[in-house]
DNA sequence: CAGTGGTCTAGACCACGAA
DNA sequence: TCGTGGTCTAGACCACTGG
């Protein structure tokens, strides 16, 4: 591993650990020569890719920050459903249904999310665009994760968003599919059993501790994903 | 802009216009020095960035090469049907049930792909796994951008794997769906009409030039997107 | 004003791999 | 073998901006 890569790795794994919080200043490129017994590009070098990842934050004269966790770090934006709504003109509104303290994962969840072992945070609610239902939202929180979403007030948003604020996730999964709705859902969204549907599941790790799963199931005539790309 | 920023922007214009075909070699970083009268170092900076994005691939001795434009290169893998299907230990299989040369989009096509103005290559299909069928495509090849498609021989390949293979895209947007099958989809795919399917149209331009317009309709029960992030 | 990151220079040594 | 990229050094000047 070469030189850079090392302070690279050292000061990702102070971030990823939650060692060093997001606003947390990371020591100066001098500071970090002298640590590391090198020369200035090469701490520079290894800053500038970490600053291009979007992992912190560099300021002239203040110094490199670690980064807030904002919402277009992923070119596939699925979790933020409130502005793509308000793209489209329309006004989102989020309606949460329950919010229950779990001593564990549901039975019927288990296979879903098999990684959470201790106590979750179970929400439902439902995405509006207009006064039209868009989607249902059940999710799980790990509260061995993330304990402070156990008081937490979501206020008026969807635990998502607040999540996305909150805690500084590694690494996410999705799954895209469509199924038919079932008569719970078909009744939530004002559409027949059977209807078809996007529906998107999210498995959310911190490094190797489970954060939050979550399942939306969409109106397929309400809503599609988009993604650009460049390769 | 600073000047490795203008370096890296044009060696990236060379190759985004065609200049320089995927195979071509690079200019040595010592001509570069010379060429801008700089430093190595600067010009290094330049084509290591150009690499990291998979725009150039740099081999010791030999020099730095436009790459060859390869699957992996986006995040969320649209494209590669094959790849998914066989990494769940299933045959998969492309039967092509035609191709048609047409002198313009044909109508009832032109909302969804109003860029291409000249002639086109339709092209229909079915994705298999194992013996069952996956999905259909249809597809648009726009030939005054790809003239070379009006005589390529896909061999038993999809289009779209021989696409990726001789054209460097620039710009890629799909739009994903949940929609009822019709009578046409749902006797190709063997379920009924109505049934929920999951539909992925992929918009390609290479620059202002449309590509290619490929609409993708899979057996909601059989198939799925997964795409992993790390932010 | 002074410290910080942003950028660049000139030069060095090394490992690799095609000739 | 020897040209190429990969990496690093020591030092420099600049622009920005917070104290």
């Amino acid at each position: 591993m070469t030189l850079d890569a090392r302070i690279r790795h050292d000061i990702e794994a102070r971030i990823r650990s939650g060692d060093w919080r997001p606003g947390h200043r990371i020591p100066t490129e001098q500071e970090l020569c002298a640590n590391y017994s090198c020369a200035r590009a090469t701490v520079s070098k290894a800053l500038t890719a970490l600053s291009r990842t979007g992992l912190i934050e560099r300021r002239k004269k203040a110094g490199s920050f670690v980064a807030y966790p904002h919402l277009n770090t992923t070119i596939l934006e699925v979790p933020d459903i409130g502005a793509i709504v308000t793209g489209r003109g329309e006004a989102y509104r989020w309606v949460m249904a329950s919010v229950d303290h779990l001593d564990a994962v549901p039975a019927g969840w288990r296979d879903d999310w098999p990684d959470a072992a201790g106590p979750v945070l179970g929400t439902r609610g439902v995405h509006w665009a207009d006064a039209q239902p868009l989607g249902v939202e059940e999710r799980l929180i790990d509260l061995a994760t993330v304990p402070e979403a156990a008081t937490a007030d979501f206020g008026g948003d969807a635990p998502g968003s607040w999540l996305l604020g909150h805690v500084a996730w590694s690494q996410a999964c999705h799954r895209i599919r469509a199924v038919p709705a079932d008569t719970q859902v078909g009744r939530a969204l004002a559409i027949a059993p059977g209807a078809p549907c996007l529906r998107i599941e999210r498995w959310t790790w911190r490094a190797t501790n489970p954060v939050t799963y979550a399942r939306q199931t969409f109106r397929g005539d309400r809503y599609d994903l988009s993604a650009d790309f460049r390769p």
